[in-house]
DNA sequence: TAGCCTGATATGTCTGACATATAGGATTCG
DNA sequence: CGAATCCTATATGTCAGACATATCAGGCTA
């Protein structure tokens, strides 16, 4: 591992970036212990707060996990499909209101992608991913939902279909792009007919996924598709009559 | 913005929990300025070390950038698609090979998310989309290429394929999908035949996608798909005489 | 008016110290 | 002899104060 940095810049970030390097390049096997935080400062000729920057920045990317003690120090992280999934949907979610994604665009590319999960979830669904759909549909139909409890179900829902797929790297994918809509998804005022339109269509698609329609898959979903813009047309319009009441238009 | 910290944690994880928090829901405006370290570190009751590591927890996801200077300090970032893909593809990347994921396991997902852009890019691909992809398809026919280099030409191919579809969101999911395969692509060695092949399949797709053959993209994404898991054999194949070789079979 | 200089303010870094958690060995008692 | 207890070494977590350095703003000067 190199232990020259660059005067010009901080050295925290180079301290950081040349550790980081050395896990991803699988130089520290995982579980493995990393030097304590005076043998590093001593080994790149800096302070120890310095070093311990560093190793923040390494924490917050859930690459190493500190301990205290006599045995403790700073151990990598076998980095779970769980933790990234966290930091996936915190990031989406951000990438989407920082950057005023269109409700269209957001539905688009979620949809889009998962449909491409449906030809796996079809041949590859088990009795136990079936009986999960059928429990949040179940759950979805109760009256008394607030509509940030039916949108949880919703989100519920859809994992389960992706999780159906049986493949961990399409659903760490997918919970990315699914969970991430939520925030705008919970935007949308559910009504009593657009939440039984919206029941129909989960109970059709895990229907035709039980039975085995492909095709009846994909037109359901492009009906869910379809008919959740329609819903998020009111958020359009509400967002245009405040943007023309309030501090105008994008540029 | 609570300044009360739980006194049996980290302060510096809870301080910048506290603050992610904040920028999340959006109670500190984009480009706006953090209050100093000194003053944070008086607010919480902590000393300036501590906030400092608080705040390099936070650079480190890219949720602020600072600034030295009079005028300097922390501002909050605009997270933009680029800084998040960067960041995807590391994780994506360190996410495969700590979890050993199954050579096949990867490209069925890859190929499943790819697979979803066609729609999109039959009806959205312009003339300027078109060129990108027979440029690298140009670049790949080229005789004395190393493998990395062809390697590289095919992601670069592929990406060009998916910012056709027009999605930053779709093209954001998929970078990371594809760009995090690239060291299990770098594993295969590829000969004249194999390039051959691939290119001629990419020459297909294009051809597809200008002309406007939903049904033949699918077919020519499928047989790419496949032809991938045939050249993945052999990895598989190493792998498993390495594994009998050395420390046995997973558990 | 244009250019330079200086001070204020902020981050980046260092030093040294103390607090605290934890494992493992030494000690003591049944 | 065995088991519970105490002690100590080592590591991270935190603090205080200081200096170095980058940068802008405003005043000063030619």
């Amino acid at each position: 591992m190199k232990t020259e940095l660059e005067s010009d810049r901080d050295y925290s970030q180079q301290i950081a970036q040349t550790i980081r390097d050395a896990i991803v390049a699988g130089d520290l096997p995982v579980d493995g212990r990393l030097p304590s935080e005076a043998e590093l400062a001593a080994r790149f000729n800096v302070s120890r707060p310095t070093v311990r920057e560093a190793l923040k920045r390494l924490a917050a990317q859930n690459l190493i996990r500190t301990q205290r003690g006599a045995t403790g120090g700073a151990f990598v992280n076998r980095l779970s499909f769980e933790q990234a999934q966290e930091h996936m949907v915190t990031t989406a979610t951000l990438l989407l209101s920082m950057n005023r994604v269109d409700f269209e665009t957001a539905v688009e590319a979620r949809f889009a992608l998962e449909r491409a999960c449906l030809p796996l979830a079809c041949t590859r669904r088990t009795p136990s991913h079936l009986a999960s759909l059928r429990a949040e549909i179940a759950r979805q139909a109760t009256a008394g939902l607030t509509d940030e409890e039916f949108c949880a179900s919703d989100v519920a829902f859809h994992r389960a279909l992706v999780e159906a797929a049986g493949n961990p790297v399409l659903s760490w994918h997918m919970a990315g792009a699914v969970e991430a809509m939520q925030p705008l998804m919970n935007m949308i005022t559910y009504t009593a007919r657009s939440r039984a339109q919206i029941v129909a269509l989960h109970a059709r698609l895990t229907y035709a996924l039980a039975e085995g329609g492909l095709e009846d898959c994909y037109a359901t979903m492009d009906a869910l598709a379809a008919y959740t813009l329609e819903l998020g047309g009111e958020i359009r319009a509400r967002r245009q009559a405040k943007g023309r009441a309030g501090q105008g238009a994008d540029p």
